[in-house]
DNA sequence: GTAATATAGGACCAATTAGTCCAATTTACA
DNA sequence: TGTAAATTGGACTAATTGGTCCTATATTAC
């Protein structure tokens, strides 16, 4: 508790951080922007943050830890299991309307851009897919269980199955699909999972 | 045909520099790593292609080409063009042995990039998009007009729904997913496509 | 008051980036 | 032999990159 105190939010500032890393990637995220978007001088930055690739692999958690605790709320208050697997892939369709949801999945970006050069990097992501994975695991049980989808079909491939098409659909959003054909989409696979033999 | 003739070859080196893109994405390339691997000088890279950013794009259109016309001999060769679609679904998971898989699709990884940036590539991949939906749209609308898929729901909708389960799959290696885990998820996606109301 | 810490700002660094330009040389054709 | 074009290689820019270090100042607890 001695010395001058920090002046600065240190996970507001992470935050930022993360925002910045989700609209543009970590390569072209520089320094110069974070700086300015966080606030603080460089000085401040590395004895915070210690480097930017550190800041990075926090800001890849912070953001797990965002989704799955959204997630699993959302699950908790959703009418039905299958309500909220539903909900997951339609909502998508919503991301087409502004910039800030044409930035895609944080943990899908990066997994795209360089998590095959940077094994600590593909630890992050591998944890991430694995957290929303499991939530989805929970809800095809859930659903499984009460009868809203069929148990013919193992747990676990649905529930890939379902980070599959999250994915996917993430990836036509940002590559410039309309809001209709998204939705179309999620739709016909909400109907796939509920129709199945 | 006057003054002396190009030594190398214009298309094996851009092919050369697709390769590149295509392992390591664009700004991660950088111009040092396209002259090693193309093997000729500065000076003659910048005579013959002008710069990076339009190389870059003569890349998408060739690897475009390319997908459309291997896609388009597969589907024409095939026994069925369900046939067909579950090759291009099911063949995904031999990506996941070699590193070479694991780069993903061009066009998609471009998209993920930095597409909203940029507008002209931005029009490339949604060319590339646009062009291998429409290889399976026609699959989709002979399987229909054959039986192998029921016509309750529209071609198209088929056809961008097969495109984002092949980007979410390409995706899913991207990020690590196992063979037998892809194998599932496709073998599953197929099903649902075959088996829908 | 003093020790400990955080702050901002700027100098500095080595490396890399895409790209330009020039000079010397090589290869073809007429 | 002359002209047109392609070759290499290297010098050169201007800018940016992530990161270090130093100084001066501010703020707190003891």
């Amino acid at each position: 508790m001695l010395g001058r105190p920090r002046k600065f939010d240190e996970n507001g500032a992470r935050e930022v951080a993360m925002q910045l890393f989700w609209a543009k990637g970590y390569e072209a995220t520089s320094l110069s922007n974070l700086l300015a978007a966080m606030g603080i001088s460089k000085s401040s930055f590395y004895q915070t943050f210690e480097s930017k690739h550190i800041l990075f692999e926090q800001c890849l958690n912070q953001y797990r830890d965002i989704i799955v605790s959204t997630m699993s709320k959302g699950l908790a208050n959703a009418p039905t299991s299958m309500a909220f697997i539903r909900h997951a892939l339609v909502d998508i369709a919503n991301d087409t309307n502004d910039p800030l949801g044409r930035r895609g999945c944080l943990i899908m970006n990066t997994a795209s851009e360089f998590s095959q050069r940077d094994s600590s990097i593909a630890r992050c992501v591998e944890a991430g897919i694995q957290a929303t994975r499991d939530i989805f695991l929970q809800a095809v049980n859930a659903a499984q269980a009460d009868g809203e989808i069929s148990s013919n079909t193992r747990a676990e491939i649905l529930a890939d199955y379902i980070v599959t098409v999250v994915s996917g659909l993430k990836n036509q959003v940002k590559a410039g699909a309309s809001r209709k054909q998204i939705m179309n989409i999620a739709e016909l696979s909400v109907c796939t999972l509920q129709e199945m033999a």
